[in-house]
Parts: structure tokens; sequence; C-alpha cells
RNA sequence: AGGCAGUUAGCUCAGGUGGAAGAGCAUUUCUCUUACAAAGAAAAGGUCGCAGGUUCAAAUCCUGCACUGCCUACCA
């Protein structure tokens, strides 16, 4: 323990030793259990800022969790992530052999998928050690393994008997790149520049033009109607006309429905009910019928030669061209709107007509509600109930199937006829192929081409991890289920957080989890998001390798209060660091303190003997008391701040400073006394510390005690509460004062520091006998931290000639600096402090004077303000004389 | 369009229940003082977004506005 910086190797050794131990791996006991279930990082992930901030905040609440008895349990694990490990592979495959999946064909290309994720899915977990996370190896999942895919079967087949899960064609959100469905909240929604054409439609029978304003002109082809408010005076005689589609002239009928705007653009809407949410709903109503024109490609079909097998951008082009050579458009306008993007792949949703299957999710969302409502899920920040519980009572049928092939293959059957044609028998759901259909006794079955949404196995997690689909009366799952707190950010609320409560509570009655803490993204240094794009990603490992692995830690956790977003760069890395630093060669001066008082029963603290002593026991429990609540209720930034506070400014700075004035003593029982207390704090507040930083706090543990259990398993110190001495603060603060105020005094008058000064305590009047007995009780304070060689007490004197003076309430200090004073600095220094104090006088006289005050304002109020005033004026008095004597 | 946050020192942020503006980083000055120069001591730096209101008293409570960010939405 020699080196004056902390050694960052220990890391590696301690993750090793705790692996090697296996000191996370939990079984059931006992005791109370807390749990947490990873968000499963996808398995084509690489740890980013956000995984380790996450990551690390969980760490921190199971730790701390653990260290107060818990029988605490953090499952890992990933996931298949569906459609963005596909997108790479395909890529993969496109790059390395040049073929795309259809080329390999289904088998040949999981088999691809599967081999490509065991090579790289080790990657993040490893990562996920080099941050130090708690987690129980032993149990690592994966979202397609054996226990989990059985799992998704159950609950599909549950859901599917249940009636919940049905199949139908609808209109649905399409990713043409992707080729898939996605669900309603798999859609990014962007600003985008772009026109509004105005549009000329043909009335029959009539010379005159109804006018209709449309961001997507390419799909005229696909009208079925025009429609109008019922209110619009201005179209009233046309509704129930019709009109001609320009460029085909096919006829279609005026409707009016209450959804149309009356002040969008000309009051008149072409309906388009195969590729757009609003038009498909108006259709629904008027029995409109609806023609596909984009086909799952984003490729034009059923329309006019020219346009066939356009894309949606070149048809748009030409439309516009053509609609202008006919004199049928009548202007363009430019306009902003936001247009849906898939959050894979970014590239345009197209909506569009498609058989999918649907989850009806409205009971579920029911007693989701409920049970945010009664109060069984708390958030924190509570901010996020509101929209969580709003999305929640607005959502729609949940669209589960897509149209990839990575993925949990939906386990529903259909049987076929000796000629290998579909049959119109009710399909089954089951875990395996069926032996023999019901009804028509068929014995050959196909499987449903499509796979599951991954949030829906993600939706599962919390008891998949505890093996539901196996046995849904396991021991474990009964111990740990409900989970005790998700720990996410707001990105995936709903696409995950909201459906596992949703199926917790339909699968186990429960919901998965009493409390949500959601953090804030990481931004960088200018408020930017962090993306690949940007070029402003901050990969964490570079962080630990620079900085080490608690500085992350620790910078991360002071920077995540709830809720917030937050803006981190290397600043906050170094001060973390330096904090890091700090504890270890704090420890350093205590451990070689240690080793030449030879052995300490460290379990035994001996009582507080001074002042310092009491202030201390008194700071750390109040310091203690806020750390443990800030833990318990997510509060982790005002923890982490509290710690270096207390840890820094108050055991360090002062009381430290303080205990070398017993260390130099010669006596080994004052040695040892005050080792004891020094010990004791700094062992409590490593063990608070510790699940935020917890490789240095291992580390110093260690050395404090060899043969003790390591700090990971202690269990917290009990606070000696007896200690508390509520005015030990108060005269401290005495102490600390004069110290700070000499310091300055000294720095002003350039006093160097290695010249030792006296000091004069000249008390004014008779009733301050208080103070100056602290005064003289802690003299030796004063003199070992305001390089003061001796202190003398006196009462009513003038002041010496050569000296400069400190008036603090009705005491004045004079410092005698002969050959050191500058008489013409001090001048200016005292008018500086009398112009200063004259301003305050000013503001109390005013709010004194005002009748008002005196009649309202609390009598305690008032006496404050009257002694803030009689205060100053003294210490103005007293000034002035000191003043005149220096003329 | 609606909802939710935020706006305090140059930067990043603290400031339960209203009673004299706080920290870290950066800056300046001194100090390698026997744990620590990745440190210590000290200094400087603020009309608490703007405008009203409630109150004896507002950074804090209320209303409006502005800007920033996020979420939601059937912006044709």
């Amino acid at each position: 323990m020699e080196k004056k910086f902390y050694p960052k190797k220990i890391e590696e050794k301690w993750y090793k030793y705790w692996l090697e131990n296996k000191t996370f791996s939990t079984k059931p006991n006992n005791n109370k259990p807390f749990t947490i279930v990873i968000p499963p990082p996808n398995v084509t992930g690489h740890l980013h800022m956000g995984h380790a901030l996450n990551n690390i905040l969980q760490d921190i609440i199971i730790r701390f969790r653990k260290l107060q008895g818990y029988n605490t349990l953090w499952v890992p694990g990933t996931d298949h992530g569906g459609i963005a490990t596909q997108n790479i592979v395909e890529k993969l495959l496109k790059k390395e052999e040049g073929k795309t999946r259809y080329d390999l064909g289904r088998e040949k290309f999981l088999q691809k998928v599967l081999k490509w994720r065991t090579k790289t899915s080790g990657a993040i977990l490893d990562q996920l050690k080099k941050l130090g996370c708690s987690l129980d190896w032993d149990r690592v999942a994966f979202t397609m393994d054996e226990s989990r895919s059985k799992a998704v079967k159950k609950a599909f087949i549950k859901l599917f008997n249940k009636g919940l899960i049905y199949r139908g064609k609808r209109l649905v959100n399409w990713c043409p790149r992707c080729v898939t469905a996605l669900s309603d909240i798999e859609v990014e929604y962007e600003y985008e520049k772009s026109n509004l054409w105005y549009i000329k439609y043909p009335i029959i029978n009539s010379k005159e033009y109804i006018v209709i304003a449309t961001t997507r002109p390419e799909t005229i082809f696909g009208d079925t109607a025009l429609a109008v408010n019922p209110k619009d005076a201005r179209y009233t005689s046309l509704v129930g006309k019709s009109v001609k589609i320009p460029l085909i002239d096919r006829e279609i009928k005026i409707i009016s429905d209450s959804i149309i705007d009356k002040s969008f653009g000309t009051g008149v809407v072409k309906v388009t009910p195969a590729h757009d949410i609003t038009d498909n709903e108006i259709a629904r109503r008027n029995k409109l019928e609806i023609i596909e024109i984009i086909d799952t490609n984003g490729k034009m079909i059923n329309v006019p030669y020219i346009y066939q097998g356009l894309n949606v951008e070149e048809a748009r082009k030409k439309v516009v061209e053509d609609l202008g050579v006919e004199n049928l458009l009548l202007k363009i306008d430019n306009y902003t709107h936001s247009v849906g993007k898939c959050y894979r792949c970014s590239i345009k949703v197209e909506p569009l007509m498609s058989e999918q299957w649907f989850l009806n999710v409205r009971d579920m969302s029911k007693r989701a509600v409920e049970a945010t409502n009664s109060e069984k899920i708390f958030f924190h920040p509570q901010s996020w109930k509101k929209p969580y519980i709003l999305w929640l009572e607005n959502l729609r049928d949940w669209c589960i199937s897509r149209q990839i092939w990575w993925g949990h293959r939906i386990p529903v059957y259909y049987c076929v006829d000796e000629k290998g044609k579909q049959t119109n028998c009710k399909p089954i759901a089951a875990f395996d192929k069926p032996k023999e259909c019901h009804y028509c006794k068929s014995k050959s079955f196909i499987q449903d081409e499509d796979v599951l949404d991954t949030w829906f196995s993600s939706a599962l997690w919390p008891i998949s991890v505890f093996n539901w689909g196996e046995d849904e009366n396991n021991k474990e799952l009964k111990h740990f289920y409900p989970t005790s707190v998700l720990v996410t950010g707001h990105e995936i609320l709903y696409l995950w957080v909201a459906r596992m409560v949703q199926f917790g509570i339909e699968f186990m009655k429960e919901i998965p989890y009493n409390n949500i803490f959601i953090h804030g993204i990481i931004r960088d240094r200018h408020g930017k998001k962090m993306s690949k794009s940007l070029g402003n990603v901050v990969d964490p490992l570079k962080i630990m390798d620079q900085y080490g692995t608690d500085a992350l830690r620790f910078a991360l956790a002071q920077a995540a209060a709830p809720g917030r977003d937050m803006q981190i760069s290397n600043t906050s890395f170094l001060a973390a660091r330096n904090f890091i630093n700090k504890i270890w060669n704090a420890s350093r001066f205590i451990i070689l303190n240690l080793k030449e008082v030879g052995k300490l029963d460290n379990t035994i603290i001996q009582q507080p003997i001074e002042l310092s002593d009491e202030w201390i026991m008194t700071e750390f429990i109040n310091s203690a008391a806020k750390i443990k609540k800030d833990y318990e209720s997510y509060n982790i930034d005002n923890a982490a701040r509290e710690i270096y506070d207390f840890f820094w400014k108050k055991y360090c700075d002062w009381y430290i400073e303080l205990s070398k004035i017993r260390m130099i003593s010669t006596s080994l029982n004052i040695k040892k006394q005050v080792l004891s207390i020094l010990v004791y704090i700094l062992k409590s507040i490593l063990q608070l510390m510790s699940p935020v930083i917890p490789f240095i706090t291992s580390e110093i543990w260690q050395i404090l005690n060899k043969n003790e259990k390591i700090i990971v398993e202690s269990s917290l110190l009990t606070v000696p509460e007896n200690f508390y001495n509520e005015s030990s603060i108060e005269k401290m603060n005495t102490i600390k004062d004069i110290i700070m105020k000499i310091r300055t005094l000294r720095s002003e008058m350039n006093i160097p520091s290695t010249m030792q000064t006296e000091a004069l305590f000249n008390t004014l009047g008779n009733n301050n006998n208080n103070k100056i007995e602290i005064i003289r009780e802690n003299e030796n304070y004063i003199k070992q931290l305001a390089k003061v060689k001796s202190i003398q007490f006196c009462k009513n004197i003038t002041k010496p000639k050569n000296s400069a003076v400190i008036i603090i309430g009705d005491i004045e200090i004079f410092l005698p600096l002969e050959g050191f004073i500058d008489i013409v600095k001090e001048k200016i220094r005292l008018i500086k402090e009398i112009t200063f104090i004259n301003q305050e006088i000013e503001k109390i006289t005013l709010k004194l004077s005002n009748e008002n005050f005196i009649k309202k304002a609390p009598k305690t109020e008032i006496e404050k303000t009257k002694i803030r005033l009689n205060k100053a004026k003294l210490k103005v008095k007293k000034i002035n004389e000191n003043l005149n004597f220096l003329k």
C-alpha cells in the first residue's frame, strides 16, 4: 500500500475472486428476497454508455440490499433481438457470400444466425463483468433457449385458447426493407420537409372540380372516396356526388365524415383505405372498398402499366409530373410533417393490408392500469405514471407476428389434406406438431410461417427466467417473483415494461415488480444524444481503461437523477477518479498509522473523548441515514453526492487533519483511541460506498480486515446512535469558522505557510463565556489547522500594535504580524468589510422598520433578525475602532 | 395539437414543508506542510429564463409567456 495512486489492477483481481467464489450466486433462503431481472441486452449489442448506466444503477441497488441482508438476486441474460439480429446477419451474408437469406433457405439461415450469436453473445456479458455487475452467473438466460422457448409457447397457447390471439387481415405498419409487419410502437416518427399537393378531381356531370390537398399523390390510385366534414357548408351540396380520379378516371363518391378537419388544406380528403390508418377507419365506418396499390416490397401494384413496379418515391414523382401535364395539379405548397420510420432500419414505414396475428390486450391493459392506480406499482420518478396509464388506456391490439425467420416461430399448426392443401379446419396452437386433427383426422400439418415479435418473449422475461415455461409452481418462481424493481430508460417503457406488467398479471395473477425506476438518457456535453452517426459516442470501455471502473461508476451514479437526462463529459470522470484516489490516500494514512500501533481491535469503537470525535460521529450518523434513505428511494445521485461530501469535506478535510494532533502523540493509548474512531468511520463509509465503487472499497476493506468477510458479504456496521451529539455540530462550526477566518487573513496578508503566528482572543463585555469556553477547550484545533503557535485569552483590551484583526460575534482575534502586516492593505481590507456589513445593516434595518413585518412575521423570525442586526452593528463598531487605531 | 420535464456561477448540477444564494469542474493567488500536487489553503464569479400575482417575506407557491428537451396523437 505504498503507491500514491490507487492501483487499477485490483479491479480484475476482485472480479475474478467474486466469480471463483460465486459471491453473487443465490439460492432462496429465509431472508427476504430482493430481485432484479436485467433488461436483456441484444445479442448483437456491445456495451454503450446507456447500458453502463442502466446496469451500474441495478448493481448499486442490488449491492446495497445485499449489505442490508436481503436474499438478493440479479438475473443476467440476453435477448435474441429479432429484426435487429436478422438484419445484421443478412448484411453479413450479403457481404461475405453475396447471398440473401432466401438463397440459403429458412433452416440454413437460422443455423447461420445461431452460429453467429454464440460467437458474439459472450462479449456483452463479459463487458458487464468488467463493469463489476453482481449478476448471478449461474442463471444466464437467453430469450430463445429451451426454457424460455417453452415459456413463449405456453403463453401463446394459453392466450390462443382463451381466444385472445386471433388472425386477421388488417392495416398494419409495414417495413418494406425488413419485409415485415411492425407493431404501432415500433414505428418512430420524424419530421420531414415535404410538399402538400393540391389536386383537382373532376366532378361527374359537371365542369367543376373539387380540390384536395395531399402529401401522398401517388396513392390516388387507391382512392375509394373523397371525404368532407358534414358540417362544412362549402361542400354540403357535393356530398353524394361522384368524381373521377385523375389519371385513371375511376369514379368515386364524395362522402362526409366528422373526422375531417375543415381548416386543413381544402377541407377535402382523398380516402385511401389500404395505405392510411385514418382512411382505413373512414372506410370501415362508411363501408368503402379497399384497393391495395403498394406491395410488401414498397412497389406499386394494381396501377396503370407505366406506374407498375415503381417504388413509392418514383411513383410520386411521375404522378405529380403527369398531373401537371393533365392540368389537374392546382398548386404545390411546402409542408413539414412527421413520417413513420422503422425503428430498426429507419426506412419509411408503409401502412398496408396484411394477414397478421393480433393479441387482444384490452383486459390486460385494464388490469395493468388498476395495479398502478391502486399503488401496487410505484414509478420513480412519479411523473411517468400518467403517460404510462394514458398509453395503456388507449392501446390497440398488438400485432405480434413478424415475417422474419429469426425468432420464436408461431406455434400454430394447420392441417393439410393428402394433396398437401390446407384444409378449412380450425388451426391448433400446440407445443409440438399435433398427431391428428380433431376434425378431419388428417395426420399432416404445416406450421405457421411467421415468428413472434421479439417483445413477446421479452414480456415474459420476469417469469421465464424462473422457468415458468417448465413448471409454473416451482419454488424459485414463488420465492423471487414478483421482483423488487425494474430499472430502465424510458425509451422501452411501452415496448417492454408495460407488456411485462400485462403478462405478469395475466399469467401470474400478480404484477412483476413493485417499483419502476426510470433513469434518463446520457447526452454529450452539448446536450446531444449519443449516436454513431453524430460521432459523439463515448465508449465506456475506454473510460474504464482511462479512469478506472470505479470512477466511471461513481460519475454515472452522481449524474443519475431519476428520470432526468444527463450530460456527461471527461471532466465528470476526472473528478470521480480524483475522488477514488482520495479514498485510497486517506485509507493509506489510516492504515500506515494502524501499522505503527500494531493490532487494533477494530470491532470496538472507543468512546469519543473530544469535540472532533463527537462531531464526526454526529455528522456520520446524519450522513449514513441520508445515504441509506437515498439508496432505498432510488435517489442514487443524492447518495453519491452525500458520500462525496461527507468523506472528502468532513472526514478528510477536518477529522483526519485534526486526528493528526493525537496521531503524533507518544501515547499509544491516545493514538489507539483516535484510530478506533477513524477506522470505524472508514469501515462504515466504505460499506456505504461499496455499492457504487465496489473495487477500491473491497481492496481497502481487505487490507483493514485480513481475516474478515469480504465487504460484499459483510453486514452494515451498526451505527452508534448513543454517540450522537447535536451540540457538537454548533461547537465545531465555531471552531471551523475561526480557523477559516484566520486562514483567509493569512492568505490575504501573504503570510508564508511555514510561519506560525500568535493569536490573541479578546472577549468583549461579559456574557460570552460559552463561546470562549469552547475555544479554550479546543485551542489545539486552531493551532493545528490555522498555523497558530500560541493562543492567549484576554478581556477588553485594545488592539496591540502591528496586528490584524478578525471579529467573530463578540470576540476579537488579534494576530500580531510584526514585519508582515501591511498597514495599507489591512486598512483596505477593513474598509471593504465595513462597506459590506453596512449594506447588510441597511437591508435588515429596512426589514425591521416594516410595520407589517413586525405585525405578521413569527416572533422567532423577528428575534433572529434583530440579533443579526446587533451583531452587524457591533462588528462595524469594532472594525471602526481598529481602523482608528491604525491611523 | 396535447401532455410531461427543464431553465440557478463560464460549464455540469444541488437547493423537503417560503425567512441572509450552494457544490464540483474551469479561472486566479499561494503551498511539493510528515495520506493525497489526481493534493492542500484561499480568492473571484449569480437581478436564480421573462412578466405578473399571493405574502410582512418568493429561487422556492400561483398564473401567463419565452426558449430547450422528451413523450403521445387519426397533421390528409
